[in-house]
DNA sequence: AACTCTGCCAACCGCACCGTT
DNA sequence: CAACGGTGCGGTTGGCAGAGT
């Protein structure tokens, strides 16, 4: 085995950006033979490269029938509905926008995200958020009209309460009855930080069902930008983490 | 003009899965 | 049944180009 690695290490294999040379000759030899095994297409194309390298490069740029340039407006629609029902299954994604690759996908979500300021957290970002703002320090805000307007956002919207339970009031959400105030914490309500609507725990599977609608998404980009008007530098919002 | 910053995108990497030997 | 090779997928990286200072 670790002489196998060490053989195949020995094996020098071209990296970097494809030059049009490199394209030409796969594009010609799997127009005329096909791909079959993608190892061997590298030697006889006579590419110095492996056979991975290869797949891609005809996958996300020579394949014909790809798309090139911006996204359209139903395709973006397409995507973001899709990664609600999906998740990061950019493949399963890509296969609903012809023409579209995982890869172009996948960098266009990325790119789109931070267009959106839905950055993702860091796992140590994330509880420092939380534990800032649950329970204790945000309570002396709730008066106050600005905080009134986020839960009122948050009522309107279908998304899982524990997202803005969590960082909004949990006494809210208790009040409401929806959870369990014998519960030692609130946290043992959560069930990996998923709520439905009305409280009750829900399985992936029922929670795929649960379908946002746009006007959930836009109610939801308006309770974003309160909240970052409302924690300025300190919130961040992560749709993928709850939704 | 030179430098830094930022966003985009192509490509690589590691892992999981599957079929074959 | 284990070992191996090929493939597919998602996460990550690195380089380039354009904007900003």
């Amino acid at each position: 085995m670790v002489a196998n690695r060490a053989l195949k290490s020995i094996k020098k294999h071209k990296k970097g950006l494809w030059s049009p040379d490199e394209d030409q000759k796969l594009r010609n030899y799997v127009l005329k033979h096909g791909h079959g095994c993608w190892s061997s297409v590298a030697i006889n194309a006579g590419l110095q490269r492996n056979g991975k390298s290869c797949r891609l490069r005809w996958i996300n740029y020579l394949r014909p029938g790809l798309k090139r340039g911006a996204f359209s407006v139903a395709e973006e629609e397409t995507v973001l509905s899709l990664h609600r029902i999906l998740g990061n299954k950019w493949s399963q994604i890509a296969q609903h926008l012809p023409g579209r690759t995982d890869n172009e996908i996948k960098n266009y979500w990325h790119s789109c995200l931070k267009k959106r300021r839905v950055v993702k957290m860091s796992e140590t970002e994330a509880q420092t958020t939380k534990n800032n703002y649950k329970y204790g320090e945000i309570r002396g805000l709730e008066s106050s009209t600005s905080f009134q307007h986020i839960e009122r956002l948050a009522q309107q919207c279908s998304f899982p309460k524990v997202l803005f339970a969590e960082w909004l009031s949990f006494d809210h959400f208790k009040n409401e009855g929806n959870l369990d105030n014998h519960s030692s914490s609130p946290e043992d309500n959560l069930v990996d930080g998923l709520l439905v609507n009305e409280g009750t725990s829900c399985s992936e599977s029922d929670r795929k069902q649960d379908e946002v609608s746009v006007d959930d998404m836009l109610r939801l980009e308006d309770l974003e930008s309160c909240l970052i008007d409302y924690f300025p530098g300190e919130f961040c919002m992560s749709y993928d983490m709850y939704v």
